[in-house]
DNA sequence: GGAATAATTGGCGAAATTGCCAATAAAACC
DNA sequence: GGTTTTATTGGCAATTTCGCCAATTATTCC
């Protein structure tokens, strides 16, 4: 994820930890982790049987969005509980839906 | 990107849209471009110019916005301007810094 | 200590993303 | 028509992401 670019310095670090941040966010199945988390903390087990992978490939995903500063994790006991570390994230999916709205709408009127 | 899930019908569908959308966010130049249009319409070239890539990988950047529904373009005469479609998209970014501020709090406890 | 449950990590093949070059398209100007 | 400028598309190699299995770690309970 390098910028060959002419991009510069401080800026362009910048740019990259926001694009860490999105790409946390650019999957379904973590998409649907940050939306289930909305609702509460929810324990790894809880979402692997929700999402109906493997439990390795949810702990994967939500390593990226440990990583990436979303979420906090907290074991008790044998089970390890993840919650939303920033809520302003659901803020944002106002948007998105306006934007898929917008393009559906399109869809319509241009018949494809 | 299926999610060979537990996910169902409509849901799953939206999230998949909704990654459609973070994923087109998810990359610097993007980020950037996006950020520059929130200025104002820009030509390609004006953009190829600052980010200083090939204009065939601009084009492209362009197209995932476009196809993701962020953008508009218009043509004229030569150039082709692009323009955001949806300006919300940048309350988010606050949201982002939120997030990148916790975390750089975080590492200078831990002294990371 | 040993067995059971919950979660992470390593590794590997499959798929997607990225960026450049070359070729093509579209408009403007002579 | 032919040339120039601007932008998109095709194609390819390099890199990254993804998801499963196997192995490992951590905790609880006996």
């Amino acid at each position: 994820m390098v910028l060959t670019q002419r991009l510069k310095g401080e800026f362009k670090v910048h740019l990259e930890h926001r694009a860490r941040v999105m790409k946390a966010l650019a999957h379904p199945s973590r998409l649907f982790i940050v939306d289930e988390l909305s609702r509460g903390e929810r324990c790894v087990c809880e979402l692997t049987e929700m999402i109906g992978a493997d439990v390795s490939t949810v702990s994967k995903h939500l390593a990226v969005l440990r990583e990436a500063g979303l979420v906090l994790d907290e074991r008790r006991g044998v089970q390890i509980f993840y919650r939303l570390r920033v809520p302003c994230i659901l803020n944002f999916f106002g948007c998105v839906e306006a934007v898929l709205e917008e393009t559906a709408r399109d869809r319509v009127v241009a018949g494809g």
